[in-house]
DNA sequence: GCGTTCTATGATCTAAGGATCATAGATTTA
DNA sequence: TAAATCTATGATCCTTAGATCATAGAACGC
């Protein structure tokens, strides 16, 4: 559970993942975002190029925030070669 | 320097000082990332809400990543109270 | 001070996001 | 497995980002 996004892709799962933990639907992110639950959607599976602006909104409402940092040789994702 | 954001206005300042500390011109970032010099600069200027495709485009063009991580108290560009 | 380089910004056009209506289909649970 | 809930997606409208042309004005070097 690294975290890691450098693409839309990677956001969408993260996004869907922090909010499976935090045991809201789409509906109810939506909701707390002031967004659709269709774009809760569109923007978790990807189907389109978000505004960064919208994911701000989702992000605020599941209390996360960004860190911008220098690549990692790690892959979003990858859970090995942390050992 | 924390690279905090939570706003787009906050990764305009962070691409700004990140392009700046690689020693880079707009033109040149965004002929690396393949978007325009003018769009680098509605970015940085926080003069439009972009989209996440395109600030991906312009990370990577400066190697950099995300991490998404649960709020903190820091606020962005805040220094004190690291002691 | 002067010239060069860099950044901001006007205008037009197209592609696409999000708002909004609605519902089919998937998933979960009793 | 039937009922309740949740997610994906069709369609339309409006707004706006980015592509693309260009240039004025700011910043920096000599």
């Amino acid at each position: 559970m690294d975290q890691i996004a450098r693409t839309t892709q990677d956001i969408g799962t993260v996004l869907r993942n922090a909010r499976k933990a935090q045991g809201l639907t789409q509906g109810e992110l939506a909701a707390r975002a002031g967004v659709w639950q269709r774009t809760v959607s569109n923007i978790e599976t990807s189907s389109s190029g978000a505004k960064l602006e919208t994911v701000f909104d989702l992000l605020a409402a599941l209390d996360l925030e960004l860190r911008i940092v220098p690549r990692s040789k790690m892959k979003p994702g990858d859970l090995e070669d942390i050992f």
